[in-house]
DNA sequence: GAGATTAGTGTCAGCCACTGACAGTTAACA
DNA sequence: TGTTAACTGTCAGTGGCTGACACTAATCTC
């Protein structure tokens, strides 16, 4: 009962004793052979042995570190989301809740290429995005994902506009139409090649500032 | 390649040839027992094994009529998106876009439990929906068809205002706000135990309702 | 510092979803 | 009525994933 497992996001230094060091290293060895392999050969045709072949542990303990295959592949994403909200919670109070959202996520893609997470480079991590864009498996437990995220996020967004979450319908609502949006800009960027984050910024800004305009009636007159 | 496969979609009447009907006879067999031991006993937990014996046929012979265990599941819901796209083509092409969205929305609910499809009837499919919600695997399979609808969608959108969907963002903004509140709606119907189809319809128009006024500024001050 | 504790790992055996190959059966059609 | 082609079953195999259990080595205790 005494695991002070290191809290999924990846490693934050704190050097500790030279059990849990190893284990780190194990960890990021799989998640760097298994990234590689990804990249180099595709999602579905890479297997689990081969992963653990080139760390050269067994597969039992492939899936002791990660629950699933598909879990490897968002082990960057996961630190993405957690700067989002970290970031969203730091907004100021007075800023209208779109537009703390939207400069949460600006600020999280951001961060994204600056800290390269785990020894993973940027190109690596805009690579594996795309590859999650475009492999059904994956891009259903990206959507999936994405769902647990937006509950979380529209608790804060309650809270922060005092609301009840429950009663009242704008967090969520309001949610659920932001992150539309930005899973069709991250769509759209993953289809580029200049898939630079500078590109996914510019296409996140161009789509939610058409958010408001495309809700009202007569587009044609616009 | 002379293959006129049933269209996918559930039957429609026209008795064909004697090999035809044994088919249909055989899917609908399979969808009926797939859809009653999910139900009885959850998706997790039955096994394809455990729906062949039902049937009396292979293990082969399933994943000849469904592309994998997930398919069954959707079967029903395939119909209801075919008859929101159907309608949507349908509406008048002055009512804007978000209004004739809305419409068909509403018009495919209504109808999916007037039509008992393939002898399914409405209560197992409100239950099939609440499964899918409340199953991991099941819900992101679910998004992930999502995406492909919205993909048609926005085709339809962007034709009816006669835009360029590669160039206007309008269209696939729209239709990702949208989907994003519809999701929300069946969400939470089927966290409820009243889940009537009136309870879905209600529940959608409400928070369809919210989607302009959560985009504009403060809150506090509606 | 020796021994007890326990976290981390490997091995093995097995379940389940899914697939390719091939052969048997039977409706459809000439 | 025989040929063709569709549908199905059987079999063998792959790949993701899990439980049980034993082994090794880091950590803790005295």
């Amino acid at each position: 009962m005494t695991r002070r497992q290191t809290s999924g996001v990846l490693p934050c230094g704190a050097p500790a004793g030279l059990r849990e060091r190893r284990k780190q290293r194990t960890r990021e060895a799989l998640l760097h052979a298994a990234l590689d392999l990804f990249a180099a050969q595709g999602y579905e045709r890479t297997t689990v042995d081969e992963i653990v072949e080139a760390v050269e542990v067994s597969q039992r303990t492939f899936f002791r570190y990660f629950a699933n295959k598909e879990a490897v592949a968002f082990a960057v994403q996961e630190s993405v989301e957690t700067r989002f909200l970290t970031e969203l919670r730091r907004r100021p109070a007075a800023e209208p809740p779109f537009e703390a959202m939207r400069r949460a996520a600006l600020h999280a893609w951001d961060s994204m290429a600056e800290a390269a997470e785990g020894d993973v480079t940027g190109e690596l991590q805009a690579r594996t995005y795309r590859m999650i864009e475009s492999t059904p498996a994956l891009l259903a437990a990206h959507l999936r994902r994405s769902v647990d995220l937006e509950f979380q996020v529209s608790q804060v967004i309650a809270e922060r506009e005092g609301l009840d979450p429950e009663a009242d319908p704008r967090p969520r609502v309001a949610v659920a139409a932001f992150s539309g949006v930005m899973r069709l800009a991250g769509q759209l960027w993953g289809r580029r090649q200049d898939a630079g984050v500078d590109a996914l910024r510019q296409l996140t800004e161009h789509h939610l500032d058409h958010l408001g305009p495309a809700l009202s009636g007569n587009w044609r007159a616009a």
